[in-house]
DNA sequence: CGATATCAAGATATCGATATCATTCGTTGC
DNA sequence: GCAACGAATGATATCGATATCTTGATATCG
């Protein structure tokens, strides 16, 4: 038989506490949390000399027990709506930039980011979570009750709506769309195609504000219903506008790979981008940039969005008055 | 005066404990922790009573108290080797699918994923996490020295290099490089060129793969050292081999931007693809897919990776053996 | 000079869960 | 009929930090 014995799980390292450190430094251990707190209870002579004291040792503060303490986690946690298999969901840049805003700013605030999907939000350790922070396209109408259920402070990405009164930071859709139509409307386009989701909450106001500014000019877009979001998606878009004989000479598509569809599709049929037709996306991907012809695209900031994000979250913590927030977009013309 | 007080930050809500449940069950609270532990050592019938009683109630476990007295977090801390301005980082969707797999895997076992940069990892929450997962193109060297310090079990995603003795996933790099070479003979060239960074890891182990499978048709293929892995780099690339008049028919690249980019410039050339010049990018990404002309490309399974960093860790944590592994990629042929 | 304010630091209780040792009760065996 | 046993449960100590209340020493004032 074997002595080969399994190495004991998560060995506990040895690991300084307040009290060896009290101990070494011929204090109490309550000192040595003010000392290290920056506490102005305690001499800043000894405050020095203890955290000098803990540098020097490697003293690691036990995360668990100050939790426990102070009751709060120092954790917000990061919801992201995947759905396994659409087009458009966590495998895209997108939220990963979000992601990225929001780790930043977290972090650098002494929290911590728990990353979770939609799924998973019933763990407990979400639910331990100081505050909540909602990522995910147009999936919130139930998503968002549950999470309130929670009575978290709660954030949300995407589109303000009238009836929920979360806090939510997104991107100026309806502007984006009011500025698409004034940018066909400059070069004398009359006859502009939208393509999206209305139902996507986002989606909806940047076709709000595009045919908003069309009709104080007389002009109605066509919608153009697609729920993917992919190439082949934009691709089908345009033949089946071809396909039923509609005439249009612009088209204001809700994502890069849409427009790309598009533009693929109308060179197919042998109209010319941008002389024929005007094709402005969204997002400004850098595929989108780099497209032949260079694509013309409505950039958001997702990074500025992310710290925004987090900040929001963290001012609701500390209960303090926050409101919601739009981003400005910018329409990038390019040669589409 | 006002007597607006400052709503108290981070309001504790009531929430039972576990000594409320044992209270209400009658029992002690010791039993109530075995009986929603599922321990054997209560009575499967009082153990259903106090886990209705706790469903009932909405009972909330704390995990702050549990850490703390298990001396663990239940936590694995991701690493994301974030260089802010970087042209692959963070931002692209490669981590992300990555961040799926080790989240979907993390949380179905009771473990937390806790996001940081790499910036950010000197952060206590980190250092309290059970193991560890970096993530990260080759920044590794000292970074994982770094961590290693730490004492923690770890995980890399990346390139195994003998050197160091650390758990690593990653793909195969090297038979991705002996596929492609394949591939152009097949084809017949004999004038291959390597886009790419050789000091990257990675890449490196593509360039060798390639360059040993040539080597045994006597073949020697053209380095081409490309830091940036941008589509204006490969379009960089292919024009500088043009301005050297270098004699090439095939191009493996180790992005699908840079193959794209070096096809643009190919057509510009007055080249054909793949007539003249056969392209071959890296990571199947959707764009890669959707380029005129469809690209070839080295395809990897992020989420599977994901998934296999995450179970080797908490394999780690749990003491168990674990070694490195790599997972093959695939060569999908399209057009180019 | 005595009384009070001020300041640094300590003693103790506490956060909520679980490991360990102790207890109770009903069984079983001889 | 009694000892030994085992199953179910309980009592207590503990994880490591911090809030609160005290204590002791020094400074300030009339």
């Amino acid at each position: 038989m074997s002595h080969a014995k399994k190495k004991s799980p998560a060995a506990a390292q040895p690991g300084l506490t307040m009290a060896d450190l009290a101990k070494l430094a011929g204090v109490s251990k309550i000192t040595v949390s003010r000392a290290l707190g920056d506490s102005p209870l305690v001499t800043a002579e000894t405050r020095e000399r203890i955290q000098a004291l803990a540098r020097k040792h490697g003293y690691k503060l036990n995360v668990s027990a100050r939790n426990l303490r102070l009751r709060r986690s120092h954790t917000v946690a990061v919801i992201v709506e995947m759905k396994p298999s659409s087009s458009r969901t966590m495998w895209d840049p997108y939220p990963l930039s979000l992601l990225g805003g929001i780790s930043q700013e977290l972090t650098s605030a002494g929290y911590s980011v728990l990353l979770t999907t939609r799924h998973d939000a019933a763990n407990a350790a979400v639910q331990a979570a100081d505050g909540l922070i909602l990522l995910g396209q147009g999936e919130h109408e139930d998503a968002v009750k549950l999470y309130d259920r929670m009575g978290l402070p709660m954030v949300v990405w995407g589109a303000e709506s009238a009836q929920d009164n979360h806090i939510v930071v997104g991107s100026d859709n309806r502007h984006s769309g009011v500025s698409v139509a004034e940018r066909f409307l400059s070069i004398g386009r009359r006859h502009p195609v939208f393509i999206g989701n209305s139902d996507h909450p986002e989606m909806a106001q940047r076709l709000h504000g595009f045919v908003d500014e069309l009709a104080g000019h007389g002009i109605k877009p066509l919608l153009l219903r697609r729920v993917d979001w992919t190439l082949e998606s934009g691709v089908e878009a345009v033949r089946s506008l071809a396909a039923r004989k509609v005439h249009f000479d612009s088209i204001f598509a809700c994502s890069d790979l849409l427009a790309m569809g598009a533009i693929r599709a109308l060179v197919e049929l042998g109209l010319s981008v941008p002389n024929d037709v005007s094709v402005v996306g969204y997002d400004d991907t850098p595929h989108g940039a780099s497209f032949l012809p260079p694509l013309s695209s409505v950039r958001q900031n997702w990074q500025e969005g992310g710290v925004l994000l987090a900040r929001k979250v963290l001012a609701l913590i500390d209960g303090l008055p926050v409101s919601s927030q739009v981003l400005p977009t910018s329409l990038v013309v390019r040669a589409t």
